[in-house]
DNA sequence: GGGAAAATAGACAAGTCTGTATATTTTTTT
DNA sequence: AAAAAAATATACAGACTTGTCTATTTTCCC
């Protein structure tokens, strides 16, 4: 009951502000909850944060098979339902990046918890996307699939700077002709 | 002279371990350099990271000019050694990520003069796309330029993760399939 | 060599950080 | 209603943070 308020309050500070910005003290207070009862739950900060990263992750991972779904049966819209997804989340208001690249740039060692933790969702997103390229008819499923990450983060990133939507577009197109090549 | 050993000492430690996780003190100690030198020089710790930023960028667009030129005279390889001097980098045994990509997220405001300077590289990096993407014939080398910087930061996002200079292949390739639809 | 500029050492302020310890109160379960 | 579990308040440790101040020394230039 107070883990899941204190997770929620962790994910809001830390995504507006950064996960190192961001101090216990201040965390617990804007969550209003005492400081033994975030060590009774976690060892130490990190493992909070990797916490966060594995909620937001199933997060993403819904929303991502939401848009699939809600694309219909089209093997091509379903896979190009990503970039949909992609542009209403750049939409938000409260957009401020990806929050896994975030975090594999805020702990750029790559041994780090969180780190991995934030990784781990990329796979999973690629893996997500090679299921999508094979159903659209890709000759070479993974290798689609490698290449449409890389168009999706650097949309987020650049999203995220620019503050438009405009990214999303971008890579749609680009992922439609990929596609397109892919399919011979 | 003592500030030029003090940038280099300080892109060093920030790229490997972070801009926030580097205090001055440390830097100073590893720079063997007293603190008033540096606030001599810099109004702030923000000021002294947004110089090395725009000297690290300063860098990269150098490497980028001296690929394209090696490359030789045909516009196509010329638009792709873009990727084979991406491969280089993310060869080195100390590539860490793209510091202007970790600049972003560890500044994720958009305001602060830090992200402001990682995101001012960017764009210098997609106007010289834009003019290889012009050369290479593209019928709209702006939409091309935008589509080769989303794979070339999503390529530097999964280098860091993985370790590996595969993006960097799988990153040409799709450059190479979406320059060849861009010329019809 | 003399004068200006740059760099130095070292203490200091005032705050922040994560994590621990203790003792008490609230909530839940049986 | 009693026993068990969860959450609380508060203080504390010890280290780290950026930036300022003063006085001294070194370096550079003419």
């Amino acid at each position: 009951m107070k883990r899941d308020h204190l997770l929620a309050t962790a994910w809001r500070l830390f995504y507006r502000d950064g996960y190192r910005a961001v101090g216990i003290d201040t965390l617990l207070a804007e969550a209003n909850v005492a400081k033994m009862t975030l060590y009774n739950h976690y060892a130490s900060k990190d493992e909070l944060i990797v916490d966060v990263i594995k909620r937001r992750s199933e997060e993403v991972l819904t929303g991502l098979r939401e848009a699939a779904e809600a694309a219909g049966n089209s093997p091509e819209r379903r896979l190009l339902s990503v970039f949909d997804w992609l542009k209403d989340l750049f939409a938000g208001d409260d957009f401020m990046g990806c929050a896994f690249i975030r975090a594999l740039s805020e702990f750029p060692d790559t041994d780090h918890p969180v780190h991995r933790a934030a990784w781990t969702h990329k796979m999973a997103v690629r893996n997500m996307l090679k299921g999508l390229a094979t159903d659209a008819g890709a000759k070479n499923p993974g290798a689609l699939a490698d290449s449409l990450r890389l168009l999706i983060d650097g949309a987020l990133v650049a999203a995220h700077a620019t503050g438009t939507t405009k990214p999303a577009t971008v890579a749609r197109q680009a992922a439609a002709s990929l596609l397109a090549s892919a399919r011979g």
